[in-house]
DNA sequence: TATGAATGAGGATTCATTCAT
DNA sequence: AATGAATGAATCCTCATTCAT
């Protein structure tokens, strides 16, 4: 499992992270992500006889399924190469879970919570650091952690823009949520310290901030995206120059 | 059909608009996309059979070609879908492209064409306004042509993460290389004339209003991909508030 | 079920018999067929759901394959028409076999295979006979097994001069080399009895044998190869006579 | 153009070569000849608009069906290829000809056309000759002739085994008949002229002669079918020696 | 006479899902 | 609980032939 984006460690940091200043922010929220939650609850879940695995078992059709739709994307992934990749009967796949897109949901939902149990430290290192510091370790830490999980962040691009994805619409505002989640607490927070010039819409720089770092990550793991920064892969030493030029500019624009 | 990315305004606008002064950086990225063009140069074409087609059933077929690999992207289009919406006999279509392949990229570069077209006018307004102004109306104006194209737009979110693009690096790096030529010279007229901080790094900040204005028009056409700033579909006037509070913000950051 | 040519009796034959005598040639040989076998042994196998059908289903599938490859050869042999005559679903046969050139090598296999067990017993017979009563039984035989096993015989004689057939050279060789240990050592074995001048090519005298066993045994299977011996289906009485005509002439030579 | 069986010049050869002797054997045979060619001549020829043509564009359109033919067989063959080659509409070819099956009837007659004409000047410095002479320049001049116009020789293998060929029977038949007709005078001569033993059956010795040049052309041309002697495209130093070595065996005989 | 667009059946292969064992 | 054979519609693509221009 190799990559993910920003959102979603964002997604992560925030299960932990909700300021009670934002509440009232998280009420409207939270109610949407609640709805869409109460709509998937009962069809993410696997059937009894996954769940009674042996925890190597459910590992490896996890691995593979998610290695799967991480190169294929949902509609092109194939349930056929699946069970032949796990050396498992093709009904068996059938017994864990009802159909195709169950299998999907659950995978989708796994990969999440691996996300979140993963970030957790990272989040509480930089709790106390001033802002333009977390958003440099947020940014670091996102290229740290698509790196080690390419699989999981493939998933994610793959389903941002392919149409039939079931639930399509759920998944992606659930991580944008939570980036979401994560990025305003974090600029309030600067705000309030006096790091952030007080005149500028906090929205529109969460806006800002998430595109760039979902563009930086993008570029990172995927040929072409950049032309010209050399951000493809590149040497560990180079991305922290590119995240110290990016902060540095950001400073210059937004500090005050 | 309907949508298109800043990406590809900028690619046409930057046909015309080249400043002598990157002539150096042109010379090395032009020969990239020379090359490129070279080895595409020969399968982009429609077989004679096509161009001979009266203009009508030629302009259909590209739309309901456009329509379907805007929808489904590259390896879920149909062809059987394309020629059962169009009427015609399915071996007809292999009278007009060699294959599925030959077929997609036709209607990339055409679509690429179209963009060219339509935006020469708009680069010529903004030619000699202050930098801020211009990243404003290109902006805007990516927006408008998208919102009258969306399916162009479509198309290019579909072929951005899916695998398997037949030419999928050269297609994407065209458009970034593009986007680059676009933004660059747009900074670097800024710099010159004392409205953009000459401290900062061109490079970087051409990649960070690539990756601004790539998500709003995202989030113009797609929902779910911003969460709060309310910008999907949003009307006419909320768009121009929007992107006014963006300009805005990179103003204070940006100017000197 | 119904012909084999002479080369796949001698190949057959040749699986036991093989005087030591010969073993220098051999081994140059063995390891040329050895080679290609170990090539084609991955490629072989049907998968493992063929060989759990009941072994009446098993027979059928090969039947009628068997027949169809041999009426049409490997391009034109239908992978439909062996499903609709089979009363199959068209995805059944992708279930035994992966795909057309490994369902067509499987019954290339088995058809070699079944010759070997059919000849074992002829060859014991005539072991220790003159080496013309030899060659008569060995015309005979295979004339009697491509009469019980006429398509085997074609499948062997439409992959011939068919193009594009999987592996087709490796095919073809396989029964040349081994129509060639068949005869050489028969030959080898009758110069040192004395029954044949010992000033003759031995090669030589193998090609022409097999040229003329391989022909005879097409003119009695193909209308219009022979056009005036009259063997084409002829009475097993005058297969004999001609049989008898053949090896009387061979003795003699044909010079005054 | 590239090659042709001994076959394909024997029937050449005879089309002048028929000895009054022979005429009683002849008158038989020509009988069936001669209804098949009566069967055939009204679907051989080409239409008016075919002969029309400029001798160049006929003489190319033969050349690429020749080809097309020699490379596929009549099954496989295809007329947008063939067209597509040419460069012409594909409406053409069927003012030319009425279909597929005429075509290669056409192009079939024209090739054996061509053999006759190429060797009548063979056959003349021959016809003086010992008959072991004669039989050892007829299988040199039909590697020769089949190594300058192999394509012709690729269409007779093709069409020997294929099926559906469209006169399959009679074409074959058409051949074999050529080639007995020049064999069999040859060896009377040779017999009256004492230099063959007056004991053997003439028409087995036909059969004989032309199954091993049959097969000593098919070994010259296609890998894999002799397996020991190295004819596969050897030297033309090594086929004269080759050809030395079948005649004097053909002369000794076998038996000590 | 020449053109070439139109046809639609046919080709091999893949697929998610079912269900009897 | 696990199996894996069966299904048949779907995929892209090729073909010989026709016919209006």
């Amino acid at each position: 499992m190799k990559g993910l984006i920003l959102s979603f460690i964002s997604w992560a940091f925030s299960i932990l992270q909700v300021p009670p200043i934002w509440k009232q922010l998280d009420k409207g929220l939270s109610r949407i992500y609640y709805d869409h939650l109460v709509t998937m609850e009962l069809k993410i879940g696997a059937k009894k006889t996954f769940l009674n695995l042996s925890p190597d078992k459910q590992r490896r059709i996890i691995e593979v399924a998610i290695d799967e739709f991480s190169q294929k994307g949902y509609q092109q992934a194939s349930i056929n190469k699946i069970v032949s990749r796990l050396g498992i009967a093709k009904g068996s796949i059938y017994q864990y879970f009802n159909n195709k897109r169950e299998l999907f949901l659950y995978i989708f939902n796994y990969a999440v919570k691996m996300v979140g149990k993963t970030l957790k430290q990272v989040k509480k290192e930089s709790e106390n650091q001033p802002v333009f510091e977390r958003l440099r370790q947020s940014l670091l830490a996102g290229i740290t952690f698509t790196k080690n999980h390419p699989n999981i962040y493939q998933t994610y691009l793959k389903i941002l823009f392919e149409s039939d994805v079931p639930f399509k619409n759920e998944l992606i505002q659930s991580i944008r949520f939570f980036s979401l989640k994560y990025l305003m607490p974090l600029l309030k927070t600067g705000m309030e310290r006096g790091e952030i010039r007080k005149d500028l819409d906090i929205n529109m720089m969460a806006f800002m901030l998430d595109a760039m770092m979902d563009r930086f990550l993008q570029a990172y793991h995927l040929p072409f995206i950049d032309s010209h920064l050399g951000i493809f892969q590149c040497s560990q030493e180079e991305v922290e120059r590119l995240v110290n030029v990016w902060v540095d500019t950001l400073k210059r624009g937004l500090s005050a």
